[in-house]
DNA sequence: CACAATACTTAATAAAGTTACGAAAGGGGA
DNA sequence: TCCCCTTTCGTAACTTTATTAAGTATTGTG
C-alpha cells in the first residue's frame, strides 16, 4: 500500500495505543478497505498485533453500551522485542531491548559510564550484548549528542563527547550487533518520545538542558527536518558578553552558562568558592532565590528561546532536564522573561511546560519511522523489514518521481 | 492530475522560464505523458501560453546542433494580465498589473504615499483602479508589513502600521476590486521572489532590512510554514541591555536599533546632534567607517541571525533592503559576526550575500501558489494524507475543483 | 530521399484508493 | 430462542492517476 498511508496509520495507531480497523479509518479519513488492508499487511509482518482481551471497562468509561459487532483490537507489537536502544550519553551510556509498543517511561536495562575511546566502549557493548536475548533485532536506536548526520550515519561534530566524531559510531555498533543501525540526535529522540505521550502536541520547540543545551522542533505534528544535518542548535548560540571557551571551539555560547557544568562555574564564582555539587547548588539556590548571576544567564537563555519562538512561528515550549530540578522561582523567571521576549504572547498566549525525558519512545518512533515504514529506502541495510520500492528522495533535481502512487 | 504533480510543473517551469513538454518531463522526473497532459489542462486554462518563435540562440550557446522534433516551447503566460499587485509599504503603497510569467524587477505602474487610515487609503486605490484596463483579474496579491494569517486573511500585528490591524484589509481591497485578495507578508514575498530569481537556491534564511526588520526562510526549496500566522520575526527578538520603545509594544526589540530609524537614532545619539538624513549618514559612515555603536549594533543583529541559522539549520543568509546601501565594511562586520556565532562554520561554509528586492515576483509566486494550484489542504484538519486525499466526511471541500476562476 | 533523433500523442496497464455490498458478531426485545 | 438492529470487517467492482509501450510528427544529415 502507498507508504504514506502506511505512515499515517502507524503513527495514529502509535497515539491512539490501542485501535480498531474502523477507528482507525474513521480516524484517519481513509476508507475502511485501505486501513483494513494495511493493517494486515502489517499483522503480517509482525509491526501489530491483534489482541482480544476483554477491553478494560476504565478505557473508554463515558462511552455508552456498545452496539454492534466489536471490533478486533490491534496494536503495536509488545511481545517480541524487535530494537536494541542505546543511549551514548556524555557521562553514561544505557542499554535496553525494546518493542515496538514501547512502554512509556524509559526503563534501561544496562547501563555503564561512557569510557574515553571507541575500543572500551564496543568492548561494554559487547560483554552487554552477550547478555541480551539471542534475537535477530529490526536495528539499533542510538541515541547521540552533537551533531549527527542522520542519513549518513556519521557523527559530525560533538563538543562534548568528541571521540565519536573521529570514528564510525555505526560500524562500530555493527559490529556488536548485525542490524541496521539508527543514529538519532538526542534532542531529536526526546522530541519524539514527548510527542508520543503528547499526540495532541502538534507544534512545539522542546529545549533540553543537561550537560549540553540543545532544542528540537515539531512543526504541525512533524519533526523538523533539513537536508544539512544541523539542527536547534541552541547551546552554541552567542551570548554577547560571555567569553566563556566552549567545547565547540568558539567562546561565549549559551551552553557555556546553562549547561550543569556552567551553572556551578557560575555558582562558585559568585561565592567565591570551589565548584559545589549539583545538588548543593540546588540546596542554596532554594534558600536565595534567583540571584542576579543566576538572573542574567536565565535572561540571556530566554532571549534566545524567543528568538527562536519569534523565527519558528511556535507558541509552546517543552523544558526538559536539569533546569526542571532547580527550585520553581528558576523556571518562573526564565517563562516570564521568554513570554516578554516573544512577539506571539502580544496577542496571543505562550505556553511553557517542564516534562520529563522520554527517550525510548523517541527512540522507538525514530525507529519506526526508518525502519518499518521507511519514506525512502535510505537504508541500504535494512532486513526483514517491510519491503520498499526503490525510490529517491531528493535526487537533487534530476530524477525525482514526484509522483505520489504507484511503482512497485 | 494531482494537485502535486501540477504544482511541480508550475513550479519547474517558473523556474525554468522557457522549456518544451519533453524538458518539463525529463526534468521532473515524470512521464511524458503525465507532463503533456498537465501542460495541455494549464493551456486551456490560460495559465501557460506555447511560444514558437525562434528560440533564442544565446539562450543555449554551448548545446549543439538540435536533432529531432524540435520542441513547442512553453512559458508561463505573459499576454494577459492576471494579477493586481499591491504593496502596502509602511511609507508608500506601489500598485500593478502583472502577468503570471513576471517580468523580473520590480516595476510599479502607480504609487502613492501610504495615508493614515483605511478610508482615504480605500479612496487612492479605487482611483487608481479606475485608471487600470478594466479586466476580470484572478487575484489581488498584497504584499503588508506585520504579521499576517494569510489564511483568514487578516493582518493581526502590524508594528509600523497599526491601522491595518484594525481594519480587514481583504475587505477594502475586494471593494475596489471583486477578486480573491491573498496577503502575503512582506518578508515572504521577498523570499519567494528571491527564489524564483535563483532557483538553485533551495535553502537560505532571508533577511529584509528597512522600516522594520524581517525574516523569511526557504528548506528544501520550500517557503517554512506554519500553522501560527507568525514567522521569521527576528526584528523583534529583544537585544539584552537596549531599553528603546518598539512599536510592538516591548522595549528592546532589535528592530529598534537596526531599522534605518534606529540607525539614525543611534548615529544622532553617538554624535550629540540631531538626527541626519539616510543619505548623509551613509556619507559619514564612509569616512569613518564602523563606529562602536554601529559595531554594537551589528554585534546584536549578528546573534540573533546566527540563533536563527543554528536552530533552523540553514547556512546561507540573504540580506535585501537598507543595510546593503551601507558602506560595504558594515557588511562585513556583520557577516563575520555572524559566522563567528554559527556552529556550522565550525565544520562548513556559510553563505552571506546581497540581494535586491523582487517583491513582485515573490507576489506572482503567491498568487500561482494560492490561488492558480492551491493545494486545498488549506484546512484546520491537515492531517496529512495527502496522496490519493481520502475526502473527509466534512464535505468542505466545495472549493476542491476551483483551479481558476473561468472566464475567457 | 531515406535515416536518425527528438517531441509529442494515443492506448493499454498497473497501483492505490474508493464505494457498494454482504457475511460475521454481538445486544436487546418479543 | 428467534429476530432485528448496529457495527465491524472482508471482497468485488469502479475511479483516479501515472506508467510503459507503441505510433506519429518534425526536424537535420548523408
Amino acid at each position: 500500500m502507498g507508504r504514506l498511508n502506511r505512515r499515517a496509520l502507524l503513527t495514529r495507531l502509535q497515539h491512539l495505543g490501542v485501535a480498531s480497523r474502523a477507528d482507525l479509518a474513521k480516524s484517519l479519513g481513509m476508507s475502511q478497505p485501505t486501513a483494513g488492508k494495511i493493517a494486515e499487511e502489517l499483522l503480517e509482518l509482525g509491526v501489530l498485533e491483534e489482541i482480544d482481551g476483554a477491553e478494560p471497562a476504565s478505557a473508554s468509561p463515558r462511552r455508552r453500551v456498545k452496539l454492534g459487532r466489536p471490533g478486533r483490537l490491534l496494536r503495536l507489537n509488545r511481545t517480541v522485542p524487535r530494537f536494541v536502544a542505546l543511549q551514548l550519553g556524555v557521562s553514561e551510556t544505557c542499554i535496553s531491548t525494546l518493542c515496538l509498543g514501547v512502554s512509556f517511561s524509559d526503563n534501561w536495562q544496562h547501563r555503564f559510564k561512557t569510557p574515553d575511546s571507541a575500543e572500551l566502549w564496543t568492548h561494554r557493548l559487547q560483554a552487554i550484548a552477550s547478555r541480551l536475548p539471542p534475537a535477530s533485532y529490526w536495528g539499533v536506536l542510538v541515541s547521540v549528542p552533537g551533531i549527527v548526520d542522520d542519513l549518513a550515519g556519521r557523527v559530525l561534530f560533538s563538543p562534548n563527547l568528541h571521540w565519536t566524531e573521529k570514528v564510525d559510531v555505526c560500524r562500530l555498533v555493527q559490529e556488536v550487533w548485525a542490524a541496521p543501525v539508527v543514529l538519532v540526535q538526542e534532542e531529536r529522540a526526546l522530541a519524539l518520545g514527548y510527542q508520543h505521550l503528547h499526540p495532541q502536541a502538534r507544534d512545539f520547540l522542546l529545549v533540553d538542558f543537561g550537560e549540553g543545551v540543545g532544542a528540537s522542533l515539531v512543526v504541525s505534528g512533524q519533526l523538523y527536518d533539513n537536508l544539512l544535518p544541523i539542527c536547534g542548535e541552541l547551546g552554541h548560540v552567542p551570548v554577547l558578553g560571555n567569553e566563556r571557551p566552549c567545547g565547540c571551539g568558539a567562546r561565549g555560547c549559551l551552553e557555556t552558562l546553562v549547561s550543569t557544568r556552567g551553572l556551578l562555574q557560575s555558582f562558585a564564582a559568585a561565592h567565591g568558592g570551589l565548584a559545589p555539587t549539583w545538588e548543593i547548588m540546588i540546596e542554596k539556590l532554594a534558600i536565595r532565590g534567583v540571584e542576579p548571576w543566576l538572573a542574567t544567564t536565565l535572561d540571556a537563555t530566554s532571549v534566545v528561546i524567543a528568538g527562536a519562538l519569534n523565527v519558528l512561528g511556535v507558541r509552546t515550549v517543552v523544558v526538559t532536564g536539569s533546569l526542571s530540578d532547580l527550585p520553581t522561582a528558576v523556571m518562573d523567571h526564565l517563562s516570564s522573561a521568554i513570554r516578554k521576549g516573544s512577539i506571539y504572547a502580544r496577542f496571543g498566549q505562550i505556553d511553557i511546560e517542564t516534562a520529563p525525558r522520554h527517550r525510548t519512545a523517541g527512540l522507538v518512533a525514530a525507529g519506526i519511522d526508518r525502519l518499518v515504514v521507511p519514506m525512502s529506502n535510505r537504508d541500504p541495510a535494512a532486513r526483514g523489514v517491510p519491503p520498499s520500492p526503490a525510490r529517491d528522495r531528493h535526487p537533487d533535481h534530476s530524477r525525482a518521481k514526484l509522483s505520489v502512487p504507484t511503482n512497485s
